[in-house]
DNA sequence: CTGTTAGCGCGTTCAA
DNA sequence: TTGAACGCGCTAACAG
């Protein structure tokens, strides 16, 4: 692979035009102050010569390098992967690009990957998904730029962010296998040390069952780590242990499908005699069979909206708010009996 | 929010400490030719004063940006998330950021986000995906940086790539439904326009086919569009109309999946009356029941490899074959019968 | 409408 | 082992 070395500049555009750099800057930039005339000598030149303007020289100069970092915790996950793609679109939109760097929900990864990326000089700050604590929160606002939260919020609300209203989100679709009529409502959630999502589900979930007939029980508890396995694995064991349970509220779409297939291998069915609720709504939801009830997170959104909220931090637009919720809703399916449901927000 | 505004550099942790900045750069940079003590005086007044190197001033001034562009089609898809995750790691690894764009397959696109890239100073690029056409072969050849394929393949071998060898993948999933003794093996494609992945799927099934006893039968080939649903109608479509469809061969697990289901909506039963192979091995392909037997592609180590490669290609480090294919494999879980199969190549 | 002139922050000779 | 000086390619006043 033998490449050419020779750069060809501004200067030499200029040269070539018999103009001056400022002039040629000017046209490249869609400066209007440009006689039509010499615009078009230069753009010929420009063509000619194949100029292809320099970014980091433009970025030294000018000190915006119309790149935003985002940290996320994993792109191979298809919430973020979505999230991301709807970043994206809206990044292009504005004429931004990308650098995306996995964090793995790593506190110390999460610094790291912040530093670097302020290093790079970036325009603007997008992070994903990890629990906000107080070294993130230095480190933000020790940052000249910009910073977005998505799909987690800051109790403190120091920063911005758009999210959803988690708990209410878990407790609705709790609320809807207690309209069905269950005594034993099971709940299979993610670590409660995860204050992001695994917790404020859990947090919903018992508020739910709290306000209902029944009460909370310890034992209709299990967690797991969001994947398809544990959610598996934790079905088998309620229904070994708890065959009372007629009823479960799984927080990740993975974890309700694996929660369906433990049913079906115990012998029994959904919803006929297990009703499953998820969380997400990931394409896997309508992929499987019976088709998932989930709560749908509006995952693309979630990733537009905070990236345009960025961009007008960006160009010191007025905000009305920082803290954004978005709409969520129950996408009821078939793992679950009841096919309506009163949004009661 | 509030802001500072004040910039701190290389010059100002120079005053600090008392020396010039061009020890600062060395200390920073990790030359040897620094007296440990000042070594020492320069690190701790960086760390004082929270100096943080701006990486454009520097791309500026030694030409590398140590990021690495990545054009994808779509992030949102599971399998190019999971191969952007094997990119990410190795660059992470080496160093790099990657800058991320979309480009959903379109060439246009794709050819603009090049040079948005390029324009940005990346060390190297990624491409995934796409068909190479002499536009592409074009700009790439006018890169002033190295340009590795992935999961894609330049015929006129100009350009690197990693991949797999699609036609055999897809003739070896064929055969595996050959060796089940079926009369009539359909088959649900891609796109036949699509010469990367479409195309070289249906030579592969065509050529296991008249191999075999039986002979190639148009009325047996359906078309989609890689997912789920379209996988679904086209299976519908062959049950309705050729009775004798035992076996299915379908191109993306996506539409193996979509016709799984299609099949038992029409009160029959996987792998008993109908046998289905898929390709690719996303997480879905384990996720549903029958667990669906595929081709195993190793999206993590395309990923990962090409990077590997682009980075040996940007340090001018000596490259044995810049044309490298990946082993795939036979994953025979729940629907097909056949559970073993004799790697043949 | 166009040109001149400073930097932007840092790497890198070349001397000392 | 260290410093002075130049230049990377471009933007942004400021003149004219």
């Amino acid at each position: 692979m033998v490449k050419k070395k020779e750069t060809i500049t501004i200067y030499d555009v200029a040269r070539e035009a018999g103009v001056s750099m400022a002039t040629v800057s000017r046209v490249v930039n869609g400066n209007p102050n440009v006689k039509p005339v010499t615009r078009k000598k230069v753009l010929d030149v420009i063509r000619q010569l194949g100029y292809r303007p320099n970014a980091v020289a433009r970025g030294l100069a000018s000190k915006k390098t119309t790149t935003v970092g985002v940290v996320i915790p994993d792109i191979s996950n298809t919430f973020y992967a979505e999230l991301t793609r709807g970043i994206e679109d809206i990044a292009t939109m504005y004429h931004y690009n990308i650098i995306l760097s996995n964090s793995d929900m790593k506190k110390e990864k999460e610094i790291q990957l912040v530093e670097a990326l302020l290093e790079k000089q970036v325009d603007g700050l997008l992070f994903l998904g990890g629990e906000i604590t107080d070294s993130h929160r230095e480190i933000f606002a020790a940052s000249t730029v910009p910073v977005v939260l998505a799909a987690t919020r800051d109790e403190r609300r120091e920063l911005p962010y758009v999210t959803i209203d988690q708990i209410q989100a878990a407790k609705e679709a709790t609320t809807i296998l207690v309209h069905e009529g269950h005594e034993q409502i099971a709940f299979i959630g993610g670590p409660l040390t995860d204050s992001v999502n695994g917790y404020p589900r859990y947090v919903g979930y018992k508020e739910a069952i709290e306000e209902s007939e029944t009460s909370f029980d310890e034992a209709l508890v299990r967690l797991g780590d969001y994947r398809y396995r544990s959610g598996y694995e934790a079905m088998k064991s309620l229904l070994e242990s708890q065959p009372g349970v007629s009823a479960v509220f799984a927080v990740s779409d993975e974890m309700a499908v694996g929660a369906i297939h433990a049913v079906q291998d115990l012998g029994k069915r959904v919803p006929e005699d297990v009703s499953v609720i998820g969380f997400e709504n990931i394409p896997l939801s309508s992929q499987v069979r019976p088709l998932l009830s989930t709560v749908s997170v509006p995952m693309y959104d979630i990733g537009a909206v905070a990236m345009r909220l960025l961009t007008k931090y960006m160009n010191d637009e007025q905000v009305e708010s920082g803290q954004v919720y978005l709409q969520y809703s129950m996408e009821l399916r078939n793992s679950t009996k009841l096919k309506e449901w009163e949004d009661e927000r």
